[in-house]
DNA sequence: TATATATTGGTAATTATTTAACAAATTGAT
DNA sequence: ATCAATTTGTTAAATAATTACCAATATATA
């Protein structure tokens, strides 16, 4: 019975954390009116992006009044579907598992981490925050027995595509990748990656362009 | 001497890292060459976009023949600037921070890790793949001293934007920030954020979206 | 050498995204 | 209660990004 909505680009989407983040930082603050225009000058967007984004969800503001903070705050939290608990294991507990593990940054989105998979015996048996580190033929019976909805790939290029195998077969639906390699998943599969390499590389570039720029004057 | 370049769109910027992975990869299979078809293929890209992106930056293909694949990753390199050495300092020796100090990726975009620092004393002094973490009041003169060209902001968002000022007061134009918060900098000072939180989010969107559309159908 | 096939670089067309504009509604001041 | 000042949602315009197209040129083959 929901109307049926014109496909929201990602850009959009990715937008939506920023406002989410911004908009608990103004009730912190104690602010609980915002106008687009206001909005947009804090976050450095235009007034009509801002509108245009949130209209894609529905007509959250009022005109000569804006939008209420704490409200707009959970209309995003609701479409981001951050109030939802969705349970996580990590796959890889080398130095970038274990300190994506101790991340605080999970309840606020949503995600409880669950459990630790590794192939190395050396790791197997250790606990970071509660959460001990299991061996990796033990996740399949994990998975089957514990409601798991994503897994967290932290291991090096060579295991990933093997990782996300093991993942799909035992029906987990959504990844988020931290290997550098994009994953082949069946198309019902949500991959969302994180490429360190490529975000170090667009600085590399960065720094460049601004030195060839200088260099040229 | 040089022609004036119409700016380049990040869009397109972002995409030249995944150009060098898949290059390096058809390299390491013994492939010399490639066709803006085929490559688009692998990558999941049509074949006009591989063509017009790297017609930003020059004529590297040929009529007939396509790209030679070790000439096209060795452009590329010089364009992102991988092969010029930039020495980096992380802030904030957590456990972020470490795993950062322990990622196998500076290299091959062509950071070298010089120095850690943290205002916790129980991390000041271990040492972290051969880098010793220092006390954050020491990194003034270690900049000064050291050619740091690139900071990296493992901190938590309080201390993120009291760090950024400290290194752009040093003179330091580049910043690769971990820490959930937007920093305020100078104009002339590039900052590249990795949001985690925000990656997250967005794959709980799409996680949240799925199953609304299976409840709806 | 001649000819069919492949493939680029560049331009044009299309699609997507962002910004501008404005009527309609609301607030707040007098 | 009236009126000026705000501000939204929405439509239109402008800009940006992607894709299609094709002449020019190279390769490969007979």
């Amino acid at each position: 019975m929901d109307r049926m909505k014109p496909n929201i680009s990602m850009a959009v989407i990715r937008r939506l954390p920023k406002y989410y983040r911004y908009l608990n930082e103004l009730m912190e603050k104690g602010i609980t009116r915002i106008s687009s225009k206001e909005f947009g000058r804090i976050l450095g967007f235009t007034a009509s992006q801002i509108r245009q984004d949130l209209n894609c969800f529905g007509g959250f503001g009022q005109q000569g009044y804006g939008y209420n903070v704490r409200e707009l705050r959970d209309e995003i939290a609701n479409i981001l579907g951050i109030n939802k608990t969705k349970n996580a294991i990590i796959v890889g507990a080398g130095n970038l598992g274990q300190a994506i593990a101790n991340y605080s940054g999970f309840r606020g989105s949503g995600f409880v981490l669950k459990a630790m998979f590794d192939i190395n015996p050396r790791l197997v048996g250790i606990s970071i925050r509660d959460i001990k580190i299991m061996d990796i033929d033990d996740m399949g019976e994990f998975i089957k027995n514990s409601g798991v909805n994503a897994g967290i790939i932290c291991t090096p290029k060579e295991g990933a595509q093997s990782v996300a195998d093991r993942l799909t077969g035992e029906g987990i639906k959504a990844i988020w990748n931290f290997a550098p390699t994009d994953l082949e998943v069946p198309e019902d599969v949500i991959v969302e990656n994180v490429h360190l390499s490529e975000s170090l590389m667009v600085l590399a570039y960065m720094m460049n362009e601004r030195d060839r720029m200088e260099n040229t004057q």
